[in-house]
DNA sequence: AAGTCGTGGAC
DNA sequence: TGTCCAAGACT
């Protein structure tokens, strides 16, 4: 006999505890006030990998929605507008692939957003977990989603001692979220489930004496769960950028790669001739540690392919990277801080 | 099927 | 300073 009650034998007791507690103690954020399917859509894509607070905070999500408040608007809009709005969130390919599944749903549903799992995986950038998340907050349907909050949820509640991130574990712990799902009001279960790792079962040391769900957690040690493979070990690199400044305008890259195309930096030095060190600094993208350095041109350059010189009143109308708009802002507008 | 893709905040 | 990480998906 186990100690505590199994929550999967016991799911209605446990399911029902969970959304109790979420009835009571959930948040209130705006895709929770819709089941618009877009809105849901877009506020998933943005969360992906991301913070509630930059998607809420830094005001992301409420420009998205306000310039491209539907499926056909984000499906007719240009590229660079949807870069624009994506600019700072990071992961751009989640931008792109938005905006192609806006196209699909116009040009292949008719404008209808599709409500079963297969259709919505066939979507570009909606994957397992985004195509649960659609299903049941949007549609109220019975799909089963797992994420980093989830994934550690149930990694503790049933004391998971296999990699979430393997192949082996993943896959088991679809199969909880599958079992544990109830038959009603799952929009409600999921967020339920989900807001409890973000808030309650946290990283770390979670918060077991507030936690609803106490009595189904077989975790004995829960501040050393869940298991995660070892990550890469962090390359240093450097990167040398040119500054150059013609007649009011700054040469620009535009990245072509298959992850990055669209979005624009300062072009690389390669063997043109550099001045002076205008500002020198640092960002960390996967596991590369870049110093970056921008050098101010010694002499005009000839735009090379994939090179553009643009005006630099408007400059903020090119999508571009955070690490280089902050160092081109830097340049551009220097700020006196000696008295900080 | 590992490797890749951003960013900024917490500790 | 470094490490971990946050509502993953794609190749």
């Amino acid at each position: 006999m186990p100690a505590r009650p199994d929550a999967i034998a016991d799911r209605h007791a446990f399911q029902q505890a969970l959304v109790q507690w979420f009835h009571q103690e959930g948040k209130d954020y705006p895709w929770r006030r819709t089941t618009d399917p877009y809105a849901v859509l877009v506020s998933e894509m943005m969360l992906q990998q991301t913070t509630l607070a930059m998607v809420l905070e830094r005001g992301h999500y409420s420009r998205w929605m306000q310039s491209l408040p539907d499926v056909a608007s984000l499906a007719a809009a240009p590229e660079s507008l949807v870069l624009s709005l994506w600019e700072g969130l990071g992961y751009y390919n989640r931008a792109r692939n938005l905006q192609k599944t806006a196209q699909v749903i116009i040009d292949r549903h008719h404008g209808v957003f599709p409500t079963s799992l297969p259709e919505l995986l066939a979507l570009p950038g909606i994957g397992r977990y985004t195509a649960g998340a659609v299903m049941s907050f949007a549609f109220n349907l019975p799909a089963p989603l797992v994420d980093g909050n989830v994934a550690r949820v149930l990694a503790r509640l049933m004391d998971f001692h296999i990699e979430i991130d393997s192949p082996t574990g993943q896959r088991q712990l679809w199969k909880w979220a599958e079992g544990l799902l109830p038959t009603q009001d799952v929009r409600s279960y999921n967020s339920a489930l989900m807001e409890l790792g973000q808030r309650l079962c946290t990283p770390g040391t979670p918060s077991c004496l507030l936690c609803p769900v106490r009595p189904w957690c077989q975790a004995t040690h829960p501040s050393t769960l869940p298991l995660k493979k070892p990550r890469r070990p962090v390359v240093a690199v450097e990167e040398d950028v040119l500054v150059a400044r013609h007649n009011g305008k700054i040469l620009l890259h535009q990245e072509q790669g298959k992850r990055r195309r669209g979005l624009w930096k300062l072009p690389a030095v390669h063997d043109r001739k550099i001045g002076s060190l205008l500002w020198s600094g640092h960002y960390t993208i996967t596991h590369h540690h870049v110093s970056l350095r921008l050098h101010a041109a010694a002499e005009t350059p000839v735009a090379q392919t994939d090179e553009s010189w643009i005006v630099e009143t408007e400059l903020a109308d090119w999508p571009m990277p955070s690490p280089f708009r902050r160092a081109l802002n830097a340049v551009l507008h220097p700020v006196d801080d000696s008295n900080h």
